[in-house]
DNA sequence: AAATTGACCTAGAACATCTAGGTTATTGGA
DNA sequence: TCCAATAACCTAGATGTTCTAGGTCAATTT
């Protein structure tokens, strides 16, 4: 294991957001899991973040939530994405494309 | 003006070592100057933010400051990168890269 | 003389993430 | 059978950064 590093504060509802985009349902487990594959380990989501973060997401609307079963056998939460959720991940990820593109330029600059 | 974004947590120390890389001192005014313009004003950052930050990173050693007077004949605080400011600056830009890559991974592989 | 600008400052609010705990139930091994 | 480990969830409080919203002082402009 290389190194992990921190999640910076307001990227991690995007994270989620694409995440969940990519099926029909997952568990809160799932997601962190997803993350971590999917980025081979560089970004680790603690679940004291998580799960403070799908209530706030459920309650905002970007998603909803229902218990069932998980693969193995043991109950589990299972969130989607809402219309409300989608549109707000587009905007996310055009915000954080920005301010990439922002920082980008800055770094730029300071080589000239 | 189009829209000017927050700045994320942990991403102003990077902007302010950056900005001030490109001079031998600057003084807060110009740091706050700079970022904006470099960033076609993108990324604005409040005077109660940059102040606090550059106390604290005179603290943490990554900078050193005098007192001296401006271009407009003013009283200002100019602040200069130390050798350890320097290196923390390299390793605030790969950090960056790397969170944006992994960032970047996910949404890729969200897409499949 | 008054208003604006330049430059600096701080206290407290807001907010998200992490730390560090805890719960319950199932599975696997000794 | 019993115990440990795993899966899955949860929350309270600590931490740390940024923003809001003030304020000061001196020089320039009106």
């Amino acid at each position: 294991m290389t190194k992990s590093l921190d999640i910076m504060q307001g990227t991690l509802e995007l994270l989620i957001l694409k995440t969940l985009s990519t099926a029909e349902s997952m568990h809160g487990f799932e997601i962190l899991r997803w993350i971590q594959t999917s980025t081979q380990g560089v970004l680790t989501v603690e679940e004291g973040s998580l799960y403070p973060a799908l209530h706030r997401m459920q309650n905002r609307g970007l998603l909803t939530a229902e218990f069932g079963v998980s693969d193995k056998g043991r109950r589990a939460k299972y969130y989607q994405l809402t219309t409300k959720g989608r549109k707000r991940m587009v905007r996310a990820e055009t915000d954080w494309a920005d301010y990439v593109q922002a920082v980008g330029q800055l770094v730029e600059a300071a080589k000239t």
